[in-house]
DNA sequence: AGAAATGGTTTCGACTCGCTACTATACAAG
DNA sequence: CTTGTATAGTAGCGAGTCGAAACCATTTCT
């Protein structure tokens, strides 16, 4: 019998505490709690579609209640600025502020991570992530968890011309930057699309 | 320029953000939070120089005041229980109680995600694997962060026969399974032993 | 228009977590 | 044997997390 699948959780376990300790640290001179810099960390990457609480909390893994007091305690520290939704006015949509990407420039929480995979092969590296990857989809599919992907592998994204992209589900045009940013609407392709319009 | 150390990190990320959520859900029946199923995890696979206070905030990366407070929370709960260290009485042990042992074969923390690894061969996996380990120790080094890690790789383990082993650095007898569990004292093989004695 | 659904905020209570004492034991030097 | 000094753990404080439930405001369904 293989042991592997448990020695592989393990380790993302490990690195995933390490990096949790290390977003304490980095957070630790403005006062933020881990979540806080995630937070920040995933408005920097989050779409036009997932810029708001809900998705936030559904990315983070807490709770809209909680959110909504992580927010508030970011824009009292003037990281974030929060507008509303022109068409819907119950949605609030966030964004950093000007202090909020200095501070993710200034702190880079990923670098310290990044350098740590200097001695190995892209090779690896690239086999490595479709294994996890894959094991997130699985776990995903199982679990009915928010899948959270960007356009590259999903259902509703569509290619017009060359370089004009569009998604399918909200029908907006997309510039190519934005189709690498992440989304919450995100749907694996392939999967059924199932109850749309009666 | 290859993005693929990016993505990873964020896949690392994104995969300790659910089995952290997942944590939570498994606790929240018996009300206990994350690091306190985490604590009960950790318990279940530490040696017997790793079973303390100490190390466990060390693992989790929480600091002792709050590892001593939690550790209050699963005695009262009667998860875990402590005992005092014949040679050094100011150590308290720690060991999973029945209760413990039995909630953690209940909940399974880790069948979900073994389960999301079931389409991924296991070459791929150990692939994925190495790729991981050599990351996290590659981070190690650059932080100096306490190692934790099991006799296998490690300096101060010796091989006296077939099938007896041995702590160089502590002098006991190893069990055959206790050589696979979670050390403390860990250090990587090849690392340089520096001052020991004047 | 009324009912139900949805996105956010608020409040509450138990708990985390870093920090700063503080206690008790161990160990080293005089 | 006493007097440090280091080490393992605990206790208390204050700000904040977090789930749950109640609550608004707005949208959507009928």
């Amino acid at each position: 019998m293989d042991k592997s699948p448990l020695v592989l959780l393990e380790l993302i376990e490990r690195l995933g505490n390490l990096m949790r300790a290390e977003a304490r640290r980095v957070g630790s001179d403005e006062q933020l709690q881990p979540v806080h810099v995630e937070a920040l960390v995933y408005l920097s990457k989050a779409n036009r579609y997932s810029n708001t609480p809900q998705a936030l909390a559904e990315y983070v893994g807490i709770t809209k209640g909680t959110a909504s007091q992580s927010l508030l305690l970011l824009d009292r520290r003037g990281l974030i600025e929060r507008y509303e939704d022109d068409l819907d006015r119950r949605v609030v949509r966030l964004r950093l502020s000007q202090a909020g990407e200095q501070f993710l420039y200034d702190n880079q929480p990923q670098l310290a991570w990044q350098h740590a995979t200097r001695n190995i092969s892209p090779n690896r590296i690239r086999n490595a992530v479709s294994a996890l990857r894959e094991t997130l989809s699985t776990f995903q599919a199982d679990n009915e968890g928010s899948p959270f992907g960007s356009c590259a592998s999903c259902q509703h994204f569509e290619r017009l011309s060359a370089r004009a992209y569009r998604c399918g589900l909200m029908g907006d045009r997309l510039s190519a930057p934005e189709t690498r940013k992440i989304c919450w609407l995100y749907e694996l392709k392939g999967s059924a699309a199932g109850d749309d319009e009666e």
